[in-house]
DNA sequence: CCCCCTCTATTAGCGCAACTGATTCATGGG
DNA sequence: CCCATGAATCAGTTGCGCTAATAGAGGGGG
């Protein structure tokens, strides 16, 4: 029997639902509707009633479900337990990271982990975002960091910061006077410094901005953070950026963020940061390590809210939820 | 990953030893190695430690070791927990026996599972012994019941009793006033009634009288236990046979029963019963509750040895005890 | 001391099990 | 009544785990 079969029970029970339950595990709905049928008739029994709509959990089900959901925080508890107690000294991370992360503090993360483990080595690469699924599929980094991430087959979505976008303009920009949030209209024929096509965060900016039939000129396209940046701060136009990284500047009066909101309750755009990692093997104690302090660390530091940690033992390695937003609209 | 290669690893641990792992849950050596070095793969972390001879359980192994005996029992009492509560009545036990497995005790087995399960069925077939895999796997039957069973990819073998085997007479004949056992030697020359050859239990005694060189006179072939004793009882000549199944004969005296027994400390010659029936997929509840009554009813009614039962948890399903007595010599 | 014998690792190849994508089916809501 | 939604089913493909054969590594016996 696969332990992820009855995870897949324990998510489909969870969210009552084949078609989420199969999302949470990275697998089709037609995947998961066979693995509870497998289940079912290895048992030897209906653990769930398909007549009623929606349907239910029969009393095997239930009993089955609780055993089961035991069953598996156990396994991967005992996973964590084996790793925990192997020594990091000696290994190295990998870490492919897209250009805009915030360098700063991605630095500080990486030196209190080196003070954390001594013994360990980090190497950090930047590159385009879709270089990186590629790269930790073929076993060339350990684990990545990008935005608007989607899980597969073989790859690991942890979610990992929320950031908020805001209007970054100069200081003598006519929006830099505001005090309330502007509204996406408002930005109609502004110039406008983005990213580069081809990066998901101008994709998703796109959406967003057709969404609330904006519409801008755009004036030069960056693939970093930082030179849109130093565009804006020239007076090339205003951009939209995650407002954690324009801290710096904003203290130094060289940039004003504005924040951007819709009325309509709309979510606030975010650009939703994922911590990615090679499923089935497991990673180096190194790596996992990493990844615990990079989890574990509140986002107090960058302002950036913590991606919604999934409670114990639910969603495990989802990922749904940066998914989702990528979603089709 | 695979409950059963958490299962093949406690195995192995338990047996200090790939081979008997392997063997106790029916898959090939290689299997077994395999399983475990993808399980370390998996985990990034070395189980095993195979520098030193013999090899040893690493600090991780242990500790995986316990988890997961843990983790398989829990998951093989849920899944009984879930047979349990499921209601027998109305389910079908279609049952396959060879033909002497001892007519009288299995109808007192069926009489009392019917007694226990009143709404439950059982249809008893009694065939080649040949046949009995085959039928099972091909779901035509649900359990059988035969000697010097094998088990496969898809059977599972349960032992079930140890017929002891002895010599049967005529009250008549010179053996009959014997008080003390008969070594094999002693047959040399003798009129024999035996077992048809294809019968396994035929080989099996061929193999165990050439073995101490005994060279019988073989006067005729019968595929029952009745039969065979008939011809006895008729003076053919003497044959080898179940004890438990010549109890009825004993009693009216129309035959002599004499223990056969080698001085050099070899086990005297007996015959494994066993249950069988269908891996992977799950028994009905009938089916179960069958095979529940036969493992737990002492063997006080028909004086065989009841197979030794493998203590909790251990090689669950191995039925390697039968397989090893026709394993090559 | 050498050889053999046992036990595990490795490799190649095969068959089945599980996944995907497409489609059908069932049901409840607008 | 028809459409939207969610689950089941089906066909096709891939990849995993198995077996069988073989190599390699120790340990024990002659």
């Amino acid at each position: 029997m696969h332990l992820e079969a009855l995870n897949i029970f324990c998510d489909v029970v969870r969210h009552q639902s084949f078609s989420r339950g199969a999302l949470a595990n990275s697998v089709s709905q037609s995947a998961a509707s066979q693995a509870v049928r497998q289940l079912e008739r290895r048992l030897g029994a209906q653990l769930i009633d398909r007549s009623r709509r929606p349907w239910q959990l029969t009393p095997e089900g239930k009993l089955f479900f609780q055993g089961c959901q035991e069953i598996v925080d156990r396994y991967h508890e005992l996973e964590e337990a084996v790793q925990r107690r192997q020594d990091p000294s000696g290994y190295t991370v990998r870490l492919a990271s897209i250009y805009s992360v915030g360098l700063h503090d991605l630095s500080q993360y990486v030196d209190r982990f080196r003070a954390a483990v001594p013994g360990a080595h980090v190497d950090i690469e930047y590159m385009h975002p879709d270089e990186i699924p590629t790269r930790i599929q073929n076993d060339q980094s350990d684990v990545g960091l990008l935005a608007f991430a989607t899980p597969g087959r073989d790859l690991t979505v942890v979610p990992w910061r929320q950031q908020t976008m805001a209007v970054a303009c100069p200081p003598a920009h006519r929006f830099a006077q505001r005090t309330t949030a502007i509204g996406p209209w408002e930005l109609n024929g502004a110039a406008f410094v983005t990213f580069d096509r081809g990066l998901p965060v101008r994709r998703e900016l796109d959406r967003y901005l057709r969404r609330h039939g904006v519409d801008l000129e755009v004036v030069a396209e960056f693939d970093t953070i930082e030179n849109i940046k130093q565009a804006v701060e020239d007076g090339a136009g205003i951009a939209i950026l995650p407002e954690s990284t324009l801290r710096r500047e904003v203290e130094r009066q060289t940039l004003v963020t504005v924040a951007l909101d819709t009325l309509d309750g709309e979510a606030a755009f975010v650009r939703p940061l994922s911590i990615v990692h090679r499923r089935r093997r497991r990673l180096n104690p190194a790596v996992t390590q990493f990844i615990r302090l990079l989890r574990l660390d509140g986002a107090g530091q960058t302002g950036d809210a913590p991606a919604g940690r999934p409670a114990k033992a639910e969603d495990r390695y989802a990922g749904a939820g940066a998914a989702s937003v990528t979603g089709t609209p």
